[in-house]
DNA sequence: GAGTGAAACATGTATATACATGCCATGTCA
DNA sequence: TGACATGGCATGTATATACATGTTTCACTC
């Protein structure tokens, strides 16, 4: 009783797959303690040694953490990168106190926008697209505005969320099994439309991150227009885990 | 005749440091070959599982390339990040074709500057602190502009560096041996003095790259203002290496 | 009851061995 | 000369075994 999938790929993989897979359909929950190494030599049918790559493997990628002598646990899901870890503004103001307020006002919401558009943002042959526009408040601030073109048909229930309250890179994170993301980072000075909505000067500054994500067809492009005050930046502080030649 | 560190970390560690070390003192140059593994095995005296792991985890972590029945080679050097590999704008212009030329101006270049500069970057103790204004040209035409704070006592031969040709952030990466580097990214109104030298009108937006190093001690601290007129941008397209949950 | 020590158990490392897989150079045959 | 087979060599994977190291637990002793 293997419980291994039965494709080409090296065994170490297949245990691998076989952890994320309890991992994803949680079946294994965050910080649950995983089988023990023997256990999953007795379970799996693999030696040991096999076993231990596969953890050690999944652990430097983050998705587990181990404890020698205790124990080995599935980690708190990891950033797919610091730049969207960043961005993600909610979890900014909502992790920088407690007298902070962060607010959302959902715009406008259409699920056939123009072709040209379409066209434009590459989904090709895969509409209708929902498109939306959500302004993110601080204090009743508006500090941010985001643009998002989403593929409903890859990404469940996606019509059904509540935007108002989640935030939306965290959600199409969570649900999305992406195989590419694409990051752009550009400044522009702000558009009429824009600074209405941000309640900033036309022609200020506006820090733009452009995410599109595909899985095989385009997911999702999110677009969020910041204005940068000198108050909100994106920002990455990397340590290597080797000694640089 | 071990050839290995006798510190207490283990075999294979020891393996990936006797590698890099070859790597870094030039005795294995850039896509040189690597003696094979049961070489290694002869010459290190230690099996050939362990040279196995020290060098697969050199490989996933970009420092080789290996090919199944062929060898094992240098890899040529990986960028820090996405964000430097793309903010590098001279390597931009030159790998955009043949037809743009590249041009620098080294504005000026000072060793003592002010007490309020030094401390804000925190070049705390270390003065005298380099102080350099560079800005890049492409076609004639002002692209971005350079500002960096360097301590030179860190930076072997900093002062003798022609850096109209060589970019910066390209010799301090192959030079320092950094533990930790720091990025923020921001959007700015250019002001009169970023206005002037980048040929821009005032108040056009500009994207900042704030770039700060560490070796225990700051390193440098590079910020480069481009001008942003839907020409340049930052971005780095990930991935995954592995299957999402 | 508090402290101590040993056993049990977890992960971490190192080795020897075997076989699989991929590439290349060599040589042979048409 | 070209196509093909083959052997050599390199890396890739899997296993069994042994020991090292760190943690927890639990019984024993004082």
């Amino acid at each position: 009783m293997s419980a291994l999938s039965d494709s080409a790929s090296p065994l170490y993989e297949k245990v691998k797959d076989f952890v994320l897979a309890n991992i994803g359909s949680g079946k294994w929950a965050q910080n649950a303690r995983l089988p023990s190494e023997n256990d999953l030599v007795n379970s799996l049918g693999v030696s040991r040694m096999t076993v231990h790559r596969a953890l050690r493997e999944l652990t430097s990628e983050g998705h587990l953490r181990r404890v020698q002598g205790v124990g080995t646990f599935v980690a708190p899901p990891k950033a797919q990168s610091t730049l969207i870890e960043v961005s993600n503004i909610i979890n900014e103001i909502r992790d920088r106190g407690g007298k902070h307020r962060a607010g959302v006002i959902l715009l406008e919401r259409v699920e056939h926008p123009a072709a040209a558009i379409v066209s434009a943002f590459e989904f090709d042959r895969v509409k209708p697209v929902d498109h939306s526009l959500v302004v993110h408040f601080e204090n009743d601030v508006p500090v941010q505005l985001e643009e998002r073109y989403v593929n409903p048909a890859l990404v469940p229930h996606y019509l059904d969320q509540d935007f108002t309250s989640i935030a939306t890179l965290e959600y199409l994170q969570r649900c999305t099994p992406l195989t590419e993301v694409e990051h752009l980072i550009s400044a522009v000075p702000a558009g009429a439309e824009q600074a209405r909505l941000l309640q900033m000067p036309e022609r200020d500054s506006c820090l733009v991150l452009h995410r599109k994500t595909w899985t095989g067809a385009t997911v999702a492009t999110v677009n969020t227009f910041t204005h940068v005050g000198s108050r909100y930046s994106l920002g990455s502080r990397y340590r290597p885990t080797h000694k640089p030649a």
